[in-house]
This record gives C-alpha cells, sequence and structure tokens, in this order.
DNA sequence: AGTTCTTTCGAAATCGTTTTCGATCCCATC
DNA sequence: GATGGGATCGAAAACGATTTCGAAAGAACT
C-alpha cells in the first residue's frame, strides 16, 4: 500500500538517506557491502524514486510536450507514432495537446505546458496561428521548441518539414507531362505555409510549362476535418468549369471529398478529370480508384523532430549553446489509377 | 530568463513566503492590501506557480496516463481526442503510451506511469495480453484505473466498451434478414475479449436462425496494423468455400482487405459476396462499394472513460471509496452498399 | 488594569531526493 | 608520534510550494 522512499530503507539498515540515495546511484564513496545490502532491501520493498522529488531537485521532468491541430488526423498519428516511439526510447515521456486549429488554445497550451515544466515543445501550429508571442515566450524561457510540419520561418528553431512548394511542383509537373492541361487547384486555407507553398508550387509548375495561371481554377478549402468540401468544390468546379481535366488537391481528404462527388455523378476518372492527392493517407489506397498523391514521411518526422529536440535538451542541460536545425525530408509521388 | 518563485516575490515585499502563498490563495488570514500588493507583484513578474514543487507537496500530477495498443488507428484516434478533450477540460494533462500489441511493453508502461505518479491510468489492453499482475498492482497503489475497449472482466475496475456480441449478433442477424445464408467471419486474435465476444455474437445469431454453424467459415485474422489479412483470407475463402455468399469482418481494416481482393479479381460486392464491417472508421464510407457496418462510438468512449476516471481520482482524494462502473455504449449498424 | 478576542503575519515542518562538504576512522609513511 | 591520505559515512542545504501553529499587536470587553 504504503509507497517506500529513502528513509525506509535508510530506517530498516540504520544508517542516512545519504548514504542510501548514494548507494543506489553506484557513488565510489559507499562500501561494498552496503551498496549491496541497499539494493537488497530496496529490492525487498519494491523501491522506485518518487519521481516528483526527483524532478523538483534535478528540475528536469523527463517529458515533452507536444501540440498539434489534432489527432484524428492519418498523418498527425503517424507523427505521433514517430515522437512517441523515439521519445520512450531515450526514457522521455510525451504529454499530447491539441490546438483543434484554434490559436487560443495552442496559447493556452503552451502555458500549460510550461507550468508543467516539460522539457521541451514540439508543434505543429494550427491553420490560424498568425502571431506567435507564445512561441518566443518558450524560447525565451530557454526550453527547447522544435516546429515540425506547419513551422513558422520567423521563428529561430530547429525545424523539420517537408519541401511542400518543389512536392507540390513535381506534382503538378507530372500532370501536364501526362498531357493534361486545364488543372484545377483546391488548396488550403490562406494562412498555413504549407498551403500557400503549395500553391506556388502549382503556378510555377504550370508557368513554367506554358500554361498560364487562372485563379479561377483554384478553390478554397478551408475545413480539414472531413471531405465536405472537396465534394461541394467537385460540384462547383464542374459547373463553372466544365472544361478542366484534373485537380490537383491539398489533401487526400479533399481529393477523396472530389472523388466521391465525381462518382457518385458518373464523371470517370481519370478519364474526365484526374485527381492528385497530398499526403498518402492509409485511405487513399483502399479508394476507387485509387488516389495518386504525395508520399509524406509521417513517423519519420516524428522520430526526427523528437531527435533534435532531445539533442537540444542534452546540450541545454550542458550549457552547451545548439545550432538550430532545418531538416528537409524527402517526398515522393505515389502514382496510382486517379491519373 | 528566470522564473520566478515565491520567494522572489515575497523578497520585493519584504514579507515571508508563506504569506504570499496564502495571499496567492485568498486565504482568509492575509490582509487585504497585502493581497493586492502580492497580486500585483505576482503580475508584474510573470508568475506561475512551480508545479513540480505543488505535485510533491499535495501528491497530485493533475495528470493521468493512456496506454493503448497503437495512436495509428482511426478508432483509438477519436478515443485519444476525446480523452485529452474531456481532461483538458478539468485541468488535467494526458501521457500516452502505446503498447504496440506487446505485454512486456504493457507493464514496462504501466510502472512508468506509476514512476511518473501519475493519479489515474486508462488502458485499452493489447491483444497479447494474457496476465494481469501489473493491473492488479496499479490496483494495489490505490490508483484509479479504468479499463475501455479491449477489457479484461476479471479485474476489479471500471470499464467503458460496447457490447461487441450483441453487436456481432446484430450484423449477422441483419445479413441473415437479407437472404444470405453461407455467411463467413473473418476473426480476430485469439486472446482478446472482444474478438471472441465478436465470434459468439455470430454463431449466436446464425444457430439462433437455423443456420448450423461451419467452423470451415471461419479465418482468423491477428494482424491489426494493415489490411493483409483480409485480402489474402478472401482469397483463400473463395478458393476453399466458393459457394460463400457473405462475410462478417472483425474490423473495417480486415472488410477492406476483402473488398480489394474482390475489386481486383472482378468479384462484384454485394452481389457475388458481400462485406460487412467493424467500426466505421472514416473511410468505410469512401471505399468503394462504400462499407456497411457497426458503428463504435469512439471519441463518447474517450470521454466517458476518464469522466469516470477523473471522478474515481476526486473520490481518491477525500478517500470516498468508489463503486465501479462498467457502462456499455450503444452501437449502430450503418448500412451502405456493400451489403 | 486585566482579560479575551480578532487580525495579521511568519517560523518551521513537510514532500522525497540529490549533492556538497566535512567528519571520522584507520592505515601507511617518514 | 606526527603527518598524510584513502575509505566511508552523514549532516545539512537545496529544489519551491503548502500548511500548521504559534506569536504579536491591537481592539474590545469586563
Amino acid at each position: 500500500m504504503k509507497v517506500t522512499t529513502l528513509k525506509d530503507i535508510a530506517n530498516e539498515l540504520g544508517i542516512s538517506v545519504a548514504t542510501v540515495s548514494k548507494a543506489l546511484k553506484d557513488y565510489p564513496d559507499v562500501n561494498k557491502d552496503t551498496k549491496e545490502k541497499v539494493l537488497q532491501i530496496a529490492r525487498k520493498l519494491n523501491y522506485s524514486p518518487n519521481q516528483l522529488a526527483v524532478n523538483l531537485r534535478t528540475k528536469q521532468t523527463k517529458t515533452i510536450g507536444v501540440i498539434i491541430p489534432t489527432t484524428v488526423h492519418h498523418f498527425f498519428s503517424k507523427v505521433i507514432d514517430g515522437i512517441i516511439e523515439e521519445a520512450e526510447k531515450k526514457g522521455y515521456l510525451v504529454i499530447i495537446l491539441q490546438s483543434s486549429e484554434k490559436l487560443f488554445l495552442e496559447k493556452l497550451q503552451v502555458n500549460l505546458l510550461l507550468d508543467k515544466r516539460v522539457d521541451g515543445i514540439l508543434m505543429s501550429l494550427s491553420n490560424k496561428t498568425n502571431e506567435f508571442v507564445h512561441l518566443k515566450k518558450v524560447l525565451s524561457r530557454n526550453i527547447p521548441l522544435v516546429l515540425f510540419d506547419k513551422i513558422e520561418p520567423s521563428i529561430s528553431c530547429s525545424k523539420v518539414r517537408i519541401d511542400d512548394k518543389k512536392a507540390a511542383y513535381e506534382a503538378v509537373s507530372y500532370l501536364i507531362s501526362k498531357g493534361y492541361k486545364k488543372i484545377s487547384h483546391f488548396r488550403g486555407d490562406l494562412n498555413p505555409k504549407i498551403s500557400n507553398d503549395r500553391f506556388e508550387g502549382y503556378r510555377e509548375a504550370l508557368e513554367d510549362h506554358g500554361i498560364t495561371y487562372d485563379p479561377s481554377l483554384v478553390y478554397l478549402c478551408n475545413n480539414n476535418t472531413d471531405f465536405e468540401d472537396g465534394y461541394t468544390n467537385a460540384k462547383k468546379l464542374i459547373r463553372e468549369n466544365p472544361e478542366v481535366d484534373s485537380i490537383f488537391a491539398i489533401t487526400d481528404l479533399v481529393a477523396i471529398g472530389a472523388i466521391k462527388y465525381f462518382n457518385e455523378n458518373n464523371i470517370k476518372i481519370p478519364d474526365d478529370v484526374a485527381v492528385f492527392g497530398f499526403s498518402n493517407w492509409f485511405m487513399s489506397s483502399v479508394v476507387s480508384p485509387a488516389l495518386t498523391t504525395v508520399h509524406q514521411p509521417a513517423h519519420q518526422m516524428g522520430v526526427v523532430a523528437t531527435e533534435i529536440l532531445l539533442n537540444e535538451i542534452e546540450l541545454n542541460k550542458e550549457n552547451t549553446p545548439c545550432i538550430h536545425k532545418e531538416v528537409i525530408l524527402p517526398t515522393k509521388l505515389i502514382l496510382r489509377e486517379s491519373c
């Protein structure tokens, strides 16, 4: 019932708490016999150190915080998987919070994590995040911060991401190489860098291949919890631009919404309209027709971001100044039936 | 840079730490003027209490631990969503660990959480969990434990689940009512209660409707990370039992594997073979043909389990003995094209 | 003037661990 | 016999907040 402490062991052996502590940590100034006796009693009483006390004393919690828009998302759940895996390997625990794409929640959660005295923070910013005092607060407290996926360039910290512009450029170039000319883009929210980058990639690819960019072919999708946006925009697209021959979608989710609309209305994919997604969600391989998309290394992103964070935490402990890294992970096109 | 402590405020005002602490907590034995001055300085210095110290003193961490098989799973990610939401509402943080369906990891993680002195633990057991000393250890430490989804009846703690047997019974009965007679079952791992319950529901439904149970129509799927099992078992099924007219699958994932095989081999769904899934994953609505399945209230399960846990934690604090609940959440059939 | 009560504050213990800095003792050395 | 040095241990401070209990001072009452 009662949890055993150092004092219990000390009392049992008639020695001091200090010696018990040192014995358990294998200090050189403790007699071998004493060490063994301590170890024996510790095992007998099932001792395990009270982390709260350890944390208070060492000013470390061996815990990192993660703030993401949502966990219910194939991409993020794979990132989390990578984060937890890597953190646990190095003896760290992970606290996860969701901003639900709301700035005020994101700010609140940063404070929660700072109060909790986490050793470091991993963040993928919400789509609405357009000010960064909360991030600067983290840095001013000298707590390592690593941004991934949805990053903010102006913040001086390590970042892990993909080259969204390049990936989009490659995707659209592929469409062009296959003879598609009237290419629509279902773009994401106007605020986050990743959706702007993908949009830029789309536009540049068009222009580099002699296709003039037509803003009327760009549709906005700012709901990223379901495929409704893709569905309704597909409907609008066909009505407004019947001569369109392909779509480059910001996300598989959006692409699948479009596919759903096309399937229901007897519009043939890819013959009438080709569809290109982004992220390679699990479902993109099971949807019909299977979705051509861009593979994003989600799990790896979690692992790498955590590696960097834990490394900065270690350097921090030794008061070594650390140079922030910006890692760009490779993407690749996954060619399936929809193009 | 430096984080302010009670002592800093006390020094600034030339009063004692004790008074500052009491002023901030609005104790009645502090002068109004002093309270205001303290509050003012606290705001000025941006004071927020060091949770580590608070935790050590109060023996509470305001943190709960969650152990699940994996986060990369639509069902579990929705459960997590519910857990985090409910926990945050009540001021608790959530540490998530993954057992990856391994018993030894599950045990290890229980210890991690106990060492971390979490206030309570939520668990969905791994498929391999066939001994329960680690759960009993949690209970013997008097730390509230709530099991959800994959539960163990013999452990005396609160539980939140669905009635798997009933849901399966309803699903299979529906198939029978639609005229299907040769119904195969792609069952789950032999160990977990949920897969046995679903199997029992399948068998009982058959027998209650005058169809004799045929073990050769039951196929084992023990890999739950991809749809490979569904795919290969579908192939085997058609070879071994060509006259089969429908499948009741333990999971949407398995069902989708089967659908994939049938689609690739020009076997018509539902005309040649109908497919019934379980869980109502997001993708089951986008796959083609759309999958008929059982809706499982994942988010609600997370919320309810957390509510119960936090309630037990509160009761625990007041040393009130608590009666363990077993909540069974309702499921419903989602009828789509695959049947 | 003596007693009681109220108001306001702070000293000190406590949570459990870590770590520094002596203290003590014993043995070897000159 | 004095000195130095290693081996072994423990007292005590520290981490930062909470809370009990008593002190002090003044007000209010007999």
